[in-house]
DNA sequence: CGCAATATTGACCGACCGGTCAGTCAGTGC
DNA sequence: GCACTGACTGACCGGTCGGTCAATATTGCG
């Protein structure tokens, strides 16, 4: 058997083959979407054959899945401390948004993957996946706010889980809409996360009425 | 492929055949994105043969091309008129916030259809529409604010494109987010988008921290 | 009317899709 | 040696895709 294409790591310390399918498959869902990657892509950019990928993963929608749990699993896995900090509100704010944002820019195919799958509509493929880690981090948002209020760091007329809404919204955007808002003249932190952190939570605190 | 409409048409009974390939294929590109719709779906909702889709749209690409400028057309028209408004920053802060919301929740399908197409990678298709609208509509809300800033009904610290991009942001945010955030317990806002809006607005004013 | 332009159609094409299958090959235990 | 197993492969399947084309129906106009 003529080997025509050799693979380029046969070796044992190399990754394995299944690795490769994972993240070959991860690159290019957060690329292209689901619909747009054919299982051909997916095996030739893993350097594996395409039926060898039916044989680690049933179908293409199992893949999916997989590779949708596992990014869910890396993304949540950065905001479990922000529940453990300590300071007053306002600091935890500020480190919480800065954070928050730099793990969604750090992680940035994670992000567009989760975010691609949350846009897919009807209570299909792996929605519930984003929806739980996204409603734990949302949780305990919320959770540190309310805790905040209740010590009289937060004004009484403050719904909690609308701040949060308004925190993570904020920074979502910001990385959905960088590279549309980059073009436009008015915009000039689209290069900067850590100065739209700063002035979204000066904003939230201050508010932009003048100081009377 | 009729570039030109044929003028002289009196009463024709029902909608034209273009017209309803539009309407079709917006519906579909709107729930399902632009891959997953065949051409064939396209043609059996508008009641015709998929050659004759082909007939007056040279290409795939074409119609969704069409389908979105014109969806970018409508979109478009409805906030000419926010900078004609009158009255004090705050109120017509509030009315924009209020009609942005409305609006983008009114044409749900044209929302999702933009934003989808936003979210698609590379300088591809129709981006450029979409940018363009919200481009206009983005600088028209800078200017005024930038205005209401120069006569000091508001902070100088404050940068207009920042407030322009929450303003905005948060409205996208809470229509691309709603289906999941009904989910949380902790949310209590999601089928009152007029309290959401007047709750943004509150907060953006005078900021979260308590009364000094 | 006739006649040309347009609107519309079913049949069809090559390409590619997700998925299957029979079979090769490298280990491993006996 | 042999049997067995799991990773792996090329060839292939039915089906659908975007797109084409020749033929037909409909319309507008002299």
């Amino acid at each position: 058997m003529p080997l025509v294409k050799p693979a380029p790591n046969l070796s044992v310390s190399g990754p394995d083959a299944v690795e490769r399918i994972l993240a070959a498959a991860k690159d290019l869902f957060a690329e292209s979407g689901f619909d747009t990657v054919s299982m051909n892509a997916i095996a030739e950019r893993a350097g594996v054959s395409k039926a060898n990928v039916f044989h680690h993963f049933k179908s293409k929608n199992a893949l999916y899945l997989e590779v949708l749990k596992t990014a869910c699993h890396e993304s949540g896995s950065h905001i479990d401390r922000l529940g453990s900090g300590s300071g007053t509100l306002v600091e935890r704010l500020r480190d919480f948004s800065q954070l928050h944002l730099t793990n969604i820019l750090r992680d940035e195919k994670i992000s567009r993957l989760i975010q691609r799958d949350l846009l897919e509509n009807g209570p299909q493929r792996g929605k519930e996946f984003a929806e739980q880690v996204f409603g734990q981090n949302f949780a305990s948002l919320v959770k540190i706010l309310r805790t905040g209020q209740k010590k009289g760091e937060l004004r009484q007329g403050i719904d909690p889980a609308m701040l949060a809404t308004l925190l993570i919204g904020a920074d979502v955007f910001f990385f959905q809409s960088r590279e549309v808002l980059r073009h436009f003249p008015d915009v000039s932190f689209t290069d900067t996360p850590e100065s739209y952190s700063r002035m979204l939570v000066d904003i939230l605190l201050h508010g932009i009425l003048p100081n009377p």
